[in-house]
DNA sequence: AAATAGTATTGTGTAACGGAAGGTAGTGTG
DNA sequence: CACACTACCTTCCGTTACACAATACTATTT
């Protein structure tokens, strides 16, 4: 897995999660584990940077399961914060949606024009 | 805007480009600016290092307009290496639109849920 | 001759992902 | 009791790729 696809967005999928409630560093990590790759040395980093940044605040928690749980609830500023994000990446994805489907062709379109142009330069002995 | 983002995705465009047609420098940097905002140092480094690891050609070809251009052509290593990461992208994709989205819900009730939240920590009174 | 547009290059700083290692707090088992 | 194991958190460091800045050459326009 190409590890350079997720820079910056980690950090909007973590977002994502705290707005609908209050987690923790490990269950944030299982949770995002569920649908791609991540690694914890990733996920808290993040975390503490967000904090530090005032987008989240955090808070002490027993649990029966094992050591107490550091959750981070997310302020308002960071709901801000995730707006302003949120924005940019829709507006990012958008273009790169554009330019690798090429104005909406289809995959396959794409790959057989490959298939077309290679043809071409075998016929024409160059 | 976040440059993160960008990191690994503009190969992508910038090989998705190339199956179709050869293009110089010059033009892909246009091209991609049209939908996404792009850096002449951050494509012309890509494409010399795409050309190091075998998945471009070039050839020089003159201009009425300027100088000569440098072409870039796909070789099969370089459309194989597309399909690969073409691949890694709509996996990773589809995971991060689960998470953002949170299987499904639209964003307004994303956003209606870190409402509710509020209103009811203040009227906790905690 | 000077300005401008087209085209390409290199050097350096910086941010963030990941591997590696380490560490604490509980639970369970023999 | 000792040990293993899981839950949970932290720090250090290497690497990679984007961006700012600066440079330079060619051709056209004024």
């Amino acid at each position: 897995m190409n590890a350079q696809f997720k820079r910056g967005i980690i950090e909007l999928c973590v977002l994502s999660l705290l707005i609908e409630e209050d987690m923790y560093g490990y269950l944030i990590i299982n949770k995002l584990s569920q649908h791609i790759n991540v690694n914890e040395n990733t996920i808290y980093p993040i975390l503490r940077r967000l904090t530090k940044e005032g987008y989240f605040e955090t808070y002490l928690k027993e649990s029966r399961e094992g050591p107490s749980r550091k959750y981070y609830k997310m302020t308002d500023k960071g709901f801000k914060h995730y707006l302003r994000l949120r924005d940019e990446w829709d507006s990012f994805i958008g273009g790169v949606y554009h330019i690798i489907n090429q104005g909406g062709k289809k995959h396959e379109e794409i790959l057989e024009r490959f298939a077309r142009r290679t043809e071409e330069t075998e016929s024409d002995g160059s």
